[in-house]
DNA sequence: CGTAGGGTTGAGGTTAATCAAGTATGGTGG
DNA sequence: CCACCATACTTGATTAACCTCAACCCTACG
């Protein structure tokens, strides 16, 4: 399991010793797709990196809907910051988006290991910060833009996701259902259909199915700005 | 210096030691009311705490119109995330609200520090967590709630921080500009008006200059639910 | 007394949620 | 292969929230 862990970016690059001291307290879990992982409320029992699957994190209004915050892909990490807080309650809600395969790092026995290696210590802030700016671009977005501007925004990001260039004709394929990204970006299935349906008529784009063809690509950047 | 550091949560009980290190590498700053601290998108310098006055962290839309993200009381830090980011660029902009004082910790000497402290790692780790909670709470009461209820919330949240109790006739006192709080509720000084207005003449509150009295804390709170 | 800034109010338009109904699409059992 | 159903998605009509713009009020202050 050490050398593995390396492969996971929050890990790479770290000593050999680091490793062996992550591995030691490192779990493998499995969850289903559909299977819940934590409940928002409830005591954050350690931290999560995903190494197959994904997973959403997502809070519940008080008139029962749904909002994802994240979608967490393969490689990449959550609830890092649940473990820190007084009450270590969550602050949020984790699924399965489908079967996955999650090592997990067990809270009291991680913040051992923190205290022991500063090298881990600064991976974890590093991929706090990563955490705190990505939702302060969330903030950003949510609040001064419309649907059409986080829809135009999300394409742009998946396509730097998929190391594909934003231009004319590229074609980007939605990876999750319509719904969840319409959850995703705030908004409800209508509304996500309806503004796609309006970025059509337009001629900025082309939907078929879940694949999207970029037909101008300045036309949309230009709503970004 | 040192032992002034205590004073503030974030660095609360931590030992002779490390309050020392912290002290070898801080700055103290001031800024007038309005003097901008740092712009999005510049490099990041270092992170502040609050020694005196207040700061209001926020982003501009494309469109030019400015959201308050947070406002940064006396005591309390900000900005530490910004000194982790690969190109250390800040996410946000900040501006001193009124005549404040900070104690600086620039960016290089303070990652020295952090690596050769444990304590102080931990402590930085907290604090960014807590940033990531208040996050992630601002993002589901952005998207989930109107404005009505987030100036609800927020009234509620004013209360346990002035650390009064929030029933009936509690006089609450707005400690910023109505234009100020109506950016940091996302929306624009004409519809907090409004929103202020309607809470009155449904006799939930009363609204005084500057200063609300609670006439239905329990009506109130039920707009939370 | 005039002006400026913060705040309030009104009319009108836009965005997006809701409710209700319709159209694929993809199994599953016969 | 087809009838059936569940689920995902789409579309339309209606309604509520809230932004825009424009005007107005009030207090402070020269």
């Amino acid at each position: 399991m050490p050398a593995a862990l390396a492969r996971y970016p929050m890990f790479s690059g770290l000593e050999r010793g680091d490793l062996a001291l992550l591995a030691s307290v490192a779990v493998r879990q499995r969850f289903e797709k559909g299977e819940t992982i934590f409940i928002e409320g409830n005591e954050s029992l350690g931290f999560y990196v995903v190494e197959r699957g994904r997973v959403k994190v997502y809070k519940v209004s008080p008139e029962g809907k749904e909002h994802i915050l994240h979608i967490i892909e393969a490689g990449f990490s959550f609830a890092e910051a649940c473990i820190f807080f007084e009450e270590h309650k969550c602050p949020a809600s984790a699924e399965a988006l489908e079967d996955t395969v999650t090592i997990f790092f067990p809270r009291v026995r991680f913040l051992d290991v923190l205290r022991r290696s500063s090298s881990i210590a600064m991976r974890m802030l590093g991929s706090m910060a990563g955490w705190v700016r990505l939702m302060a671009e969330e903030v950003g977005g949510l609040s001064l833009s419309t649907v059409e501007g986080r829809l135009v925004h999300y394409l742009f990001v998946l396509s730097r996701r998929t190391k594909v260039h934003f231009k004319d004709e590229t074609v980007l394929r939605l990876d999750v259902p319509k719904r969840v990204l319409a959850s995703r970006l705030g908004t409800i299935p209508e509304t996500f259909s309806r503004t796609l349906r309006k970025l059509q008529t337009k001629g900025l784009l082309k939907v078929e199915r879940s694949t999207i063809k970029i037909l101008n690509a300045s036309g949309l950047l230009d709503m970004l700005e």
